[in-house]
RNA sequence: GGCGACAUAGCCAAGUGGUAAGGCAGAGGUCUGCAAAAUCUCCAUCCCCGGUUCAAAUCCGGGUGUCGCCUCCA
């Protein structure tokens, strides 16, 4: 498995901490408004790391966070006029809906920030005792020169960060690269008492505390939108080398950005689309595809054309699998159970999986989806070869997150009588046929379509389904 | 100013030294009363210039263009 690193700016051999674990976080959202569609890609894409990790037979133990106190939360309540907690609640509420309705698999756990108060107040303490950060007028800061290693992640020097004209002043910091660990709170804002008085965390030692005490003091995999690498988890590494003089992680991913016309997409650049509103356009398989249609490190561009193609990619997928079942009488478990060994389907299987261990090259794998489909739908193969194929093929495809709603949808839920009825019109137009009375023949074909069913002749007799 | 990424057909997109995956769209043939499906075939020399090499989309140098990080952000 080749896993490109961002610490080291190149693939490497993965080898984890525990044969036959992984241990994966992947940084969630702050939870001030819905998400948007570019961070659908971090969600989206990390949950297909850990289906793949699961799928070699991996116990894998999945950690994300919920960041539900921070800056934009208290301002987004002063906006809406309610309580931070109310907004913290209401937008985490909302991203779980909009992660389930992405078929995004639960991780495994999904702290806040709020709920590890005292380990995040204890975590700081230990770094101002240890001499690597200091309070300043009721604020606390970690100071950036107190570690050598400090920038490694990102490669920035702090010299090359003075040069930037843009950092803020602030008369509080002893450097410009020191960050913030602790806040002093103004009034009416929420706080915490801690050994510096009233206030609240800063935004990053939320994640340290909160993967380290789900998964150890180093672990596997970090991950994230490559956005944070800088500052989010340069700091977050800063803050446990100083603490453990341990990596916090091994590995460090970072998916690309979405970009909308050429431009990332960003809350702050206000030329967003939530989730929520792309998936009441788009079906949620459609949208996954689009994203593993390119490569995760890629950036890649907003398109509702290429979204549309890629529903057509998925419905096509389904209706191959749905025509082949319905052909040969089979059903859903018929279908699971066919998963079996075969040589050339093995062949398209290693390539598969070639192509998902360089670095989750998702693109390429989905070319081996299209190989199996191929044989899915086609007439010349053998039935018995082309259910093994379909199996394979769902079996694959749930690896990258799709066919989740295969089994619903092979369900017939076409009431009885309306079946009756509908083989009741076919059988009568197939009288109409020997009579090669084509006119009327047509004629009801394209009236059953204008109803939604939709029938073809083939060799066998005729076929119907419900469009839809 | 510092650091980094990317540039492949009409569109999307793989490919990191051996002569361009896959998808969408398109063209043509077979099949079919027609339609659909199926099936077969066709459709790029890889931003520009120079270099290394028997051999480069793939390595090196120089351009051009686009984007990102350095400040909240997936």
């Amino acid at each position: 498995m080749q896993i490109y690193n961002t610490m080291t700016r190149k693939k490497e051999e993965f080898i984890p901490l525990e044969a036959g674990k992984l241990k994966l976080y992947a940084c969630g959202p702050t939870v001030y408004n819905y998400f948007h569609i570019g961070n659908a890609r971090a969600f989206i894409f990390f949950d297909v790391v850990r289906r793949y990790f699961e799928h070699l037979g991996y116990d894998v133990t999945y950690v994300q966070n919920i960041t539900d106190i921070d800056d934009k939360i208290i301002a987004q309540s002063i906006e809406e006029k309610i309580e931070f907690h109310t907004i913290a609640d209401k937008y985490s509420n909302a991203f779980l809906e909009d992660c389930a309705r992405l078929g995004v698999k639960k991780p495994h756990h999904q702290p806040r920030a709020t709920e590890v108060m005292p380990a995040i107040i204890a975590y700081i303490d230990e770094l101002v005792k240890q001499g690597y950060a200091y309070e300043s007028g009721g604020d606390v800061y970690f100071s950036a020169e107190s570690l050598p290693e400090y920038g490694s992640l990102s490669g920035k020097k702090i010299e090359d960060q003075m040069a930037g004209a843009r950092v803020e002043e602030n008369t509080l910091k002893r450097h410009s690269a020191d960050f913030t660990l602790w806040k002093k709170s103004k009034p009416g804002e929420p706080i915490w008492q801690s050994p510096w008085g009233e206030g609240r965390p800063g935004w990053h030692t939320e994640c340290v505390v909160m993967s380290q005490q789900y998964l150890g003091e180093t672990f596997d995999i970090h991950g994230g939108g490559i956005d944070l690498v800088f500052p989010h988890h340069e700091n977050e590494l800063a803050q446990a080398l100083a603490l453990r003089h341990k990596p916090l992680a091994n590995y460090w991913m970072h998916n690309g950005f979405l970009n909308v016309e050429g431009v990332k997409m960003s809350k702050s650049l206000n030329n967003f689309f939530t989730a929520r509103d792309i998936l009441d356009q788009f079906s949620a398989e459609a949208i996954r595809f689009f994203f593993l249609s390119k490569h995760y490190r890629s950036p890649i561009d907003f398109n509702r054309e290429i979204i549309e193609e890629s529903e057509k990619a998925v419905s096509n997928f389904y209706s191959s699998i749905k025509q082949l079942l319905l052909s040969q009488s089979k059903s859903y478990s018929d279908l699971k159970a066919a998963l079996a060994i075969d040589p050339e389907l093995d062949k398209i299987k290693l390539e598969f999986d070639r192509s998902m261990q360089d670095d989750f090259n998702t693109a390429k794998a989905v070319a081996s989806l299209f190989d199996l489909n191929r044989i899915v739908r086609s007439d010349a193969q053998d039935p018995a070869f082309r259910l093994k194929a379909a199996a394979l093929l769902v079996n694959l495809g749930e690896v990258l997150g799709f066919f989740g709603k295969l089994e619903e949808t092979l369900k017939d839920k076409t009431p009885d009588l309306s079946r009756q009825l509908i083989e009741l019109i076919i059988s009568l137009r197939a009288k109409v046929r020997e009579e090669k009375n084509w006119a009327l023949s047509d004629s009801i074909r394209d009236q059953l379509a204008a109803l939604g069913v939709e029938i073809k002749d083939g060799k066998e007799g005729c076929t119907w389904s419900i469009k839809g």
